[in-house]
RNA sequence: GUGCCUGUAGCUCAAUGGUUAGAGCGCCUCACUGUGGAUGAGGAGGUUGAGGGUUCGACCCCCUUCAGGCACCCCA
């Protein structure tokens, strides 16, 4: 065998019964995004890299994105991420968009990561956003997006939580702390280190950002407040409409959750899956300043996104996929010999305009084989159109499952693959 | 970008520095010229990730490199 070139490193090859998990994810997505309303949407896979140099964080562009040099000499980028792009469509089109826009996005995104269980270099994201309006109500709609996609998987409120937190919140707790202004975006990665170091790492890290033993004291306290979303009227109310939506059991108050990204300014949440390895499944927020970032009006907006690459590790563990999944053949029309090569074809056509998923053999191999073939595929059904059924106008089908087979008039085909084959998957 | 661990058949793994690198599963053929998951017999499949070095001799030791995993970093 000569050498196989290999494959990009960090990218991954979707074989059938890989793609089927995807196919199924994504389906699920679709269907989620939908029923809230949301239009489906896509930017370009290649951007300028001035687009995410505006924001998104400096290391983002700088270490993370694949960054190059077009034959005509632009710099370009492999988008890292989708938000600028909305940003950017939205500004551009901003007085002809009805607004609060809904949309949603799901594509491949890139970036230059060190490669590892849960992270890859080139992944799939879904992205929602809910533009165009400040109401607690669109908060409260977008977290329940997230729960009911959570639900729809099949986690449990036992398996997966959506803890929430509000920035304003804990930009109030800080003042009464007495944390500084220019300290708070440092105190965010303390808090949010919060469960990555032990007590006494924790302490020493607060110590020296420049928080007295005082405030580490203080910010203990406030991490540990379970109870501190009581004292914002947003979080009251969200927490009200969340119960209405009936996903209270998926949604928590976590004054943990603070999220890396510097746009952020109000509600922030975070899905962990509760068990297992803790892992973050998706993760967002309301931003009431992108769109004016790249040029446009100020458009208050809110909405998450989640990368296929942990979703699928934590659908994995939880033991929530279906077993037969993907669209593998039902039917596999065996052929006997050469010359009942046209009834075999003319079979399986009637059989597929019936709707049924159906193959015929490529070739007249040794009917064992044409069997074998049939059970590598899982397939249920073979169908028989041997010279013996052909010269009395008959035809064998057999339930490769059960091993019954029967012979019947070639025109009760389709109501004996029917009763094989009573739902249409 | 940094540090650590691991790379042997399609898969899971063996093989004190010493003949021709083995096993199970899987794959192909046959027993089975009109019937598949069992059984038996046979067969294919390897530049031991790649390249260099040490040695009389390397899967084994050393260096480089690639890939995967773990941690850091960051995040989806």
């Amino acid at each position: 065998m000569a050498e196989i070139v290999r494959s990009v490193k960090g990218t991954r090859d979707f074989y059938p019964d890989v793609m089927a998990v995807r196919r199924w994810m994504f389906d699920i997505i679709r269907d989620v995004s939908t029923r809230f309303g949301y239009q489906e949407f896509d930017g370009p896979c290649l951007e300028f890299i001035d687009l995410y140099a505006a924001k998104s964080g400096e290391e983002l562009v700088k270490e993370q994105a694949f960054v190059f040099s077009s034959p005509g000499d632009d710099m370009l980028t492999l988008r890292p991420e989708l938000t600028p792009t909305l940003a950017r469509m939205v500004a551009q089109r901003q007085y002809d968009i009805p607004l609060p826009l809904r949309w949603w996005s799901i594509g491949p995104f890139w970036r230059y990561e060190n490669p590892q269980r849960g992270r890859t270099r080139e992944f799939y994201q879904w992205n929602i956003d809910l533009v165009g309006t400040e109401a607690v109500a669109a908060d409260a709609e977008i977290v329940a997006v997230a729960a009911t996609f959570l639900k729809e998987t099949g986690l449990s409120s036992e398996q997966v939580q959506i803890y929430v937190n509000n920035r304003r919140l804990m930009d109030e707790a800080l003042s009464s702390l007495e944390v500084a202004k220019e300290l708070r975006p440092a105190v965010f990665k303390v808090i949010d280190k919060l469960d990555k170091l032990s007590e006494k790492e924790w302490r020493a890290y607060a110590l020296e950002i420049g928080l007295s033993e005082e405030q580490v004291g203080g910010l203990q306290t406030l991490v540990n407040a379970q109870d501190l979303w009581l004292k914002s009227d947003e979080l009251v109310e969200f927490f009200e409409l969340i119960k209405i939506f009936g996903l209270e059991d998926y949604v928590s108050f976590n004054p943990k959750v603070i999220r890396g990204l510097d746009y952020y300014t109000g509600i922030v949440f975070e899905a962990f899956e509760l068990g297992g390895e803790s892992r973050a499944i998706l993760g967002g927020g309301r931003y009431d300043n992108l769109v004016a970032d790249v040029g446009g009006n100020r458009l208050p907006g809110v909405g998450f996104a989640m990368g296929d690459v942990v979703l699928e590790l934590v659908l994995q563990d939880a033991g929530v996929i279906p077993e037969k999944l993907g669209h593998t053949p039902q039917v596999l029309v065996t052929v006997f010999d050469e010359a009942t090569i046209p009834e075999s074809l003319k079979a399986a056509e009637e059989i597929r305009n019936a709707g049924y998923r159906v193959v015929v053999h490529p070739e007249a191999d040794k009917l064992g084989k044409q069997f074998k073939y049939a059970d590598k595929l899982d397939i249920s059904v073979a169908v028989i159109l041997g010279p013996d059924e052909l010269k009395e106008n008959l035809v064998a089908v057999k339930n490769l499952k059960t091993r019954d087979q029967v012979t019947i008039g070639r025109g009760e085909l389709l109501s004996q693959i029917e009763k094989f084959l009573p739902s249409l998957p």
